[in-house]
DNA sequence: GGAGCCCTGCGA
DNA sequence: TCGCAGGGCTCC
C-alpha cells in the first residue's frame, strides 16, 4: 500500500505534470470515493471544473492540490490502501504503469538496501491495443453526466468495455473511481481497488504553528479535514523534542502511539515495525517509560527508514506516469522486520516473532526488542 | 484511549 | 469458504 514515501513520490509527480493545468471536467465513477466530500458526488465536479491546480502538497499520507492561486480551497486526496493517481495523455500509450504493478504485489524476498528498482519500467507499459481500448471506454463514459455515471457505476456496457484481457486481475480502468480531464488533454485518474481511499474538496485553514502546511508549498495552511494530522518525520517543521515529550506523556504502548496520526503522521504498520526494530523497542513498550533520548531515537529511526524508502522509491518514477502503488521499488525495498516472522533477526539471528496487536500484525525480534529494556 | 468497521482480492 | 491485510473514522 502507499506509504509516506510513495505518497511523496506521487506528490512530486503531480507537481511536475499537472500544476498550472485547469480542470475541464470531472466524472465520479464510484460514490464511495467521494464519501467524505461534504457536497457528495453530485457536487464535486462543479467544485473542480474551471479551477487551476496551483500546488501539490503533502503532509503524512494526505495529499492535496491547491485550487487556483488564492489558496482558499484544495482537492484533498488520501490513497488509503490501494489508491493511485495516474496521469494519462491521449497522444501516447505510455501513460500507465506496467500492469504487474497494479496487481496486488506479492511480498518479494528481502533485498539488501539500497534496493534496485523492479525490472519493469514504463517502457513495458500497456500495449497500444489495450491503451486504445481504455481510451475509447473513457470517451464513452465521459459522455455521461455525473449523475448518469453514478447510476451506471456498475453499468454492464461500461464494465465490459473496461474489462481487461483475461489474466490481468487488476487494471486501472476497472477500478477507476474519479476522472479529471485537464485543459492540456491529460486525464488525472483516481484509481482505487479497495476503496479505502477518498477524495474531496475542502477549505484551507491556517496551520496551528504558522509554518507551511506541508511538503510542496510555503503557504501556512492545510485542508480542514487534515488539520488534525500532525507533521510527519520528514517535515523540517516537526518539533522533535515536543513530539518526544508528548509521546512520553501518553499512557499507552509505543506502537499504538507511533500509529497515532495526531502525534506524528505518515507512519503505518510497516514503518512502525521497521522503526521499532531499528530503535530496539518492543511494540508494546509503555510510552511513559521511555526516556527522552529513546523517544528521539525512535523518531530518528522512523525518519531514516522513510528516507531510505524514498530514495529507493523515487528512482523508477517515469516522467510519463504518476504511480502510487509504488511500483517504484517500495516492494523491492528491504524490510528488516515487517513480514519476516520466523526468519532470523538481522542483528542477532533470533527468529523474528509475529504477534497480533491492535488488529494488526506486529513483527519484532524477541531478543533485541524487549518490553522492559531501557 | 481503544474496539469495530469499511472493502476487495488473494491464498489457504 | 474463510481468514487476512491495511488506514482512519466513528462510536463507545
Amino acid at each position: 500500500m502507499p506509504e509516506l514515501p510513495e505518497v511523496e513520490t506521487v506528490r512530486d509527480g503531480l507537481a511536475r505534470h499537472v500544476l498550472g493545468r485547469r480542470v475541464e471536467d470531472v466524472v465520479v465513477h464510484h460514490p464511495r470515493a467521494v464519501r467524505r466530500h461534504a457536497g457528495g458526488a453530485l457536487d464535486l465536479p462543479g467544485r473542480l471544473a474551471g479551477r487551476t491546480l496551483s500546488a501539490a502538497v503533502r503532509r503524512g499520507k494526505y495529499l492535496w492540490l491547491v485550487l487556483d492561486d488564492d489558496a482558499e480551497e484544495a482537492l484533498l486526496v488520501h490513497l488509503g490502501m490501494s489508491g493511485q493517481l495516474l496521469v494519462r495523455r491521449e497522444d501516447t500509450a505510455l501513460t500507465l504503469p506496467p500492469p504487474e504493478h497494479l496487481v496486488h504485489p506479492p511480498t518479494p524476498p528481502p533485498l539488501p538496501l539500497p534496493a534496485a528498482a523492479p525490472g519493469a519500467s514504463a517502457d513495458s507499459a500497456l500495449t497500444a491495443d489495450s491503451a486504445l481500448t481504455a481510451e475509447s471506454a473513457l470517451t464513452a463514459e465521459g459522455a455521461l453526466t455525473a449523475e448518469g455515471a453514478l447510476t451506471a457505476e456498475s453499468a454492464p456496457t461500461a464494465e465490459s468495455a473496461l474489462t481487461a484481457a483475461p489474466g490481468v486481475p487488476s487494471d486501472p480502468e476497472r477500478h477507476l473511481r474519479v476522472a479529471l480531464r485537464l485543459d492540456d488533454g491529460a486525464r488525472l485518474w483516481f484509481v482505487d481497488q479497495r476503496t479505502f481511499g477518498h477524495l474531496l474538496v475542502a477549505d484551507l485553514v491556517p496551520t496551528a504553528d504558522g509554518r507551511p502546511g506541508g511538503q510542496g508549498s510555503p503557504v501556512p495552511a492545510l485542508p480542514e479535514p487534515a488539520a488534525h494530522i500532525a507533521r510527519d518525520p520528514l517535515d523540517p517543521d516537526l518539533d522533535r523534542a515536543a513530539w518526544a515529550r508528548r509521546l512520553r506523556q501518553r499512557r499507552t504502548e509505543v506502537k499504538r502511539a507511533l500509529l497515532d496520526q495526531s502525534l506524528v503522521s505518515g507512519i503505518g504498520n510497516i514503518y512502525a515495525d521497521e522503526a521499532l526494530w531499528r530503535a530496539r523497542l518492543h511494540p508494546r513498550r509503555a510510552t511513559d517509560r521511555l526516556t527522552q533520548r529513546a523517544a528521539l531515537e525512535l523518531l530518528d529511526a522512523s525518519e531514516a527508514v522513510m528516507r531510505e524508502a524514498l530514495a529507493a522509491g523515487g528512482t523508477s518514477f517515469d516522467a510519463l506516469y504518476v504511480d502510487v502503488e509504488g511500483a517504484s521499488g517500495y516492494f523491492a525495498r528491504s524490510l528488516d522486520a515487517y513480514g519476516r516472522a520466523g526468519e532470523p533477526c538481522r542483528r542477532c539471528g533470533t527468529p523474528m516473532r509475529r504477534e497480533s496487536f491492535m488488529g494488526r500484525s506486529s513483527t519484532f525480534c524477541p531478543r533485541c526488542q524487549r518490553p522492559s529494556r531501557g
